[in-house]
DNA sequence: TCTGCTAACACGTTTGAATCGG
DNA sequence: ACCGATTCAAACGTGTTAGCAG
């Protein structure tokens, strides 16, 4: 068994003891600092940024992102998308398709998704439409799901469809799989970011967050809305069967419960010696026909809709840029991320290209049917209704969504398309001053498992940080990913594990640019911007981060293992596919998120009625936000809302995307620009900024090959496996 | 009674091993 | 023995439905 014993430099990072200070400041998540500082070996701290490392980045090239289904999530989104959510876990449909633009070729990087609470209200399908009815419930760990190909270098991301289709849901918050946790009947935004890996030992550079907001979603353990389901059924291949053709429709279903009732009465007939109804013995063909005329009616009724006309997104206009800058930190455990990525990009960078395909062709269907234009506002029972808003966070005010979003059109009634709560609401608001637990306050990083990756794509992060003299260069601004990197260039990780990386990882180049499609309305929909406040700690040193301990114990070794120096509710790391029967590995890293909870104060996580106006949401606008952490302390500025206050132009109606807005600056390699909590800063998404934070013993390389291999063994069809990182221990 | 969740079900798709032929 | 194409069975994904719990 590998454990921290075999590799005590991978035991916690001194960045842990930074999540006790920000436990000190938030008492509402106390166990993600249990550990003790004073066990923490100071040459864990981060290595100093290399002498070819720039202080300062040039913007380059931006980073554009695009939701290559758009067209079918918009289709889903004019209704009112909602998606299925079971105890085993349920994909996402539609997917997220995306095609990255305007990355460095030679640099490697780490796509994440992340999905965060929409706003902070619980929903009921009622008269046709969705209403808010209560407080959402609170919130559950963040887990984060790592694309398989992760890492990959910028030409292999830029080359295919990126495809997220493997992640899956659950409503299980026992969940074991890795899988996202979500409540049902809640509103959840999915969230891409785009992470430079420069090296295994160093993440950073850049992180470019994207929001799409027809991707906005009602979690349903069972469909609500008709209108979904036969959207559903005629997009998904999965689904043929219930299509009108198929031998599962409901044209279909409803012939053999006929047939089973006529079987019946004619059973019944039978034993009641009826001579006259024995011609109607028919074999069940000859009795489907008969009926089929009978059933045609109900065949039709169960015909999907045609697409909605009121439809406003316009495929040509989606154009997509990163405008928005989550605001809930999402704070991953850089070292085992990229050791257990590494592995994972080499094993399986292909795996998704073939699986996406099918979604794509799917996604062809009746997209065509859809008009370009969008719904006017209206009180469409299928949209989203609105939200309640979460009260205006003092600090960052200028940040809220409110801002980006066209705060001067409240959407007075519930428009068809109602994205506002995305960026303005800040459900981890609500959630960590009202109901949120701090246990539930985590981010867990979720490793598909990946199909066998035929793409050689993945390189060695290792040679990357030498030999990716364009690293150097951003023309975002650094953002909060790995504040908490290390920037100890001393460090270095065990030679076994440096070979073995090295070994695997090669390449990793690194460019970043956000591209995003705006939605100026649903941002700034929140009239009262989520609160970004940032808690006083923020303004403090920055403490180092506590890097992520993490051992993979060779094959057959126990799933979980303890973790010296680490805090009790980490020591034990659960790496369920690491059995041949389990499903997936997973790791779960403290969760970083709670640091924010203080700059929002409890009354702002109060549930509003959904009264609240809504700003009629607006295709084609995507929110992202770049940044990389070599920006200087300077640029800090800009990641403050105020710099946020003026969006792009709204290219809502246009699909020219803009430059992505510089949210902050997070000079985490930097040793001269120190870390500064309050530089991470997210307009969107106040509550849920995504913090990367680099460890520096992420040398640990952990082959997840064989993982993947035994995952093989127990699910010859792995779909998927997960790698949590969250605080709470997967059992 | 209503609402929401779960498990079972049937169907279609996907995947990988087995098989076959060159 | 190797490689590629084909076949096949199992697993997986999906929506539906009945039943259960609160």
């Amino acid at each position: 068994m590998l454990s921290l014993e075999m590799y005590p430099s991978l035991s916690l990072g001194p960045q842990r003891i930074g999540d006790c200070f920000f436990r000190a400041h938030m008492p509402l998540f106390p166990q993600a600092c249990d550990v003790n500082p004073k066990a923490l070996p100071p040459r864990l701290l981060a290595p100093p940024p290399g002498p070819n490392e720039p202080a300062t980045n040039t913007p380059k090239e931006e980073v554009k992102m695009e939701l290559e289904n758009a067209n079918l999530w918009k289709q889903f989104s004019s209704v009112g998308t909602e998606m299925i959510i079971t105890k085993k876990g349920r994909r996402m449909f539609p997917g997220l398709r995306l095609k990255l633009s305007g990355l460095n070729p030679s640099l490697r990087y780490i796509l994440l998704l992340d999905i965060i609470p929409a706003d902070n209200s619980r929903y009921r399908f009622q008269g046709g439409g969705w209403q808010a009815v209560g407080g959402a419930e609170a919130r559950l760990p963040d887990r984060v799901f790592i694309h398989p190909d992760s890492p990959a270098t910028g030409a292999h991301w830029q080359d295919r469809t990126i495809s997220f289709h493997y992640a899956k849901l659950t409503n299980n918050t026992l969940d074991t799989q890795g899988h996202i946790i979500l409540h049902s009947l809640h509103r959840y935004q999915p969230r891409v970011h785009v992470i430079e890996a420069r090296d295994v030992l160093r993440w950073g550079g850049g992180q470019h967050s994207f929001v799409f907001p027809e991707t906005q979603f009602i979690t349903v353990t069972a469909y609500q809305n008709n209108k979904i389901t036969d959207l559903k059924i005629n997009a998904n291949p999965f689904a043929k069967g219930f299509r009108e053709d198929g031998m599962n429709s409901k044209k279909q279903r409803d012939a053999r419960q006929k047939r089973k009732i006529s079987v019946s009465s004619e059973t019944l007939d039978i034993v009641n010696c009826d001579p006259c109804d024995s011609t109607e013995h028919l074999p069940q063909s000859i009795t489907s026909t008969s009926s089929t005329a009978d059933l045609q009616a109900l065949a039709l009724a169960s015909l999907p809709p045609l697409p909605d006309p009121s439809c406003g997104f316009r495929p040509g206009e989606a154009a997509y840029q990163d405008t928005l800058v989550p605001q809930q930190t999402l704070d991953l455990g850089q070292a085992f991320m990229a050791s257990q990525i590494s592995d994972i990009g080499l094993s399986m960078a292909s795996g998704m290209q073939d699986t996406a395909g099918s979604e794509m062709a799917n996604n062809t269907l009746g997209e065509p049917a859809y008009t370009s234009t969008f719904p006017a506002p209206e009180a469409n029972s299928s949209s989203f209704p609105s939200a309640p808003l979460p009260p205006p966070s003092s600090t960052f005010s200028s940040l809220s969504v409110s801002d980006i979003s066209d705060t001067s059109n409240p959407h007075p009634s519930i428009p068809s398309m109602d994205y506002p709560s995305i960026l303005s609401s800040s459900p981890i608001l609500s959630s960590s001053s009202t109901t949120t637990t701090p246990s539930l306050q985590q981010t867990t990083f979720t490793f598909p498992t990946p199909p066998p990756s035929n793409s050689s794509s993945p390189q060695p992060l290792l040679c990357s940080s030498s030999s990716s003299p364009a690293a150097n260069t951003y023309h975002t601004i650094p953002e909060t990913i790995s504040p908490h990197t290390p920037t100890d260039d001393s460090f270095s990780a065990p030679s076994g594990l440096q070979d073995q990386i090295s070994a695997h990882l090669n390449n990793s180049p690194s460019d970043h640019s956000s591209a995003a499609f705006i939605y100026p309305n649903s941002l700034p929909a929140n009239p009262d911007p989520a609160p970004v406040t940032f808690p006083p700690f923020f303004n403090q040193n920055h403490h180092p981060l506590p890097t992520l301990p993490c051992s993979f114990p060779p094959h057959g070794a126990p799933t979980s293992f303890p973790l010296p120096s680490v805090p009790s509710h980490m020591q034990n790391l659960a790496f369920p596919n690491m059995h041949q029967n389990s499903a997936h590995p997973a790791l779960h890293l403290q969760n970083q998120a709670p640091s924010l909870a203080p700059a929002f104060t409890p009354s702002t996580f109060t549930h509003q009625p959904s009264s609240l106006p809504h700003p009629p949401f607006q295709p084609s606008s995507c929110f992202a936000v770049s940044s990389s952490f070599q920006q200087s302390a300077a640029s800090a500025p800009s990641a403050h809302p105020q710099n946020l206050h003026n969006p792009p132009p709204s290219s809502s109606t246009t699909s020219s995307s803009y430059p992505p807005l510089e949210r902050g600056a997070i000079p985490q390699f930097n040793p001269v620009a120190p870390y500064r909590p309050d530089m991470a800063l997210y307009h969107s998404f106040p509550s849920y900024p995504l913090r990367l934070r680099q460890d520096p013993h992420s040398s640990l390389s952990i082959p997840f090959r064989h993982l993947y291999r035994q995952h093989q063994h127990g699910h010859p069809h792995p779909q998927g496996s997960y790698l949590d990182m969250s605080t709470r221990a997967v059992f």
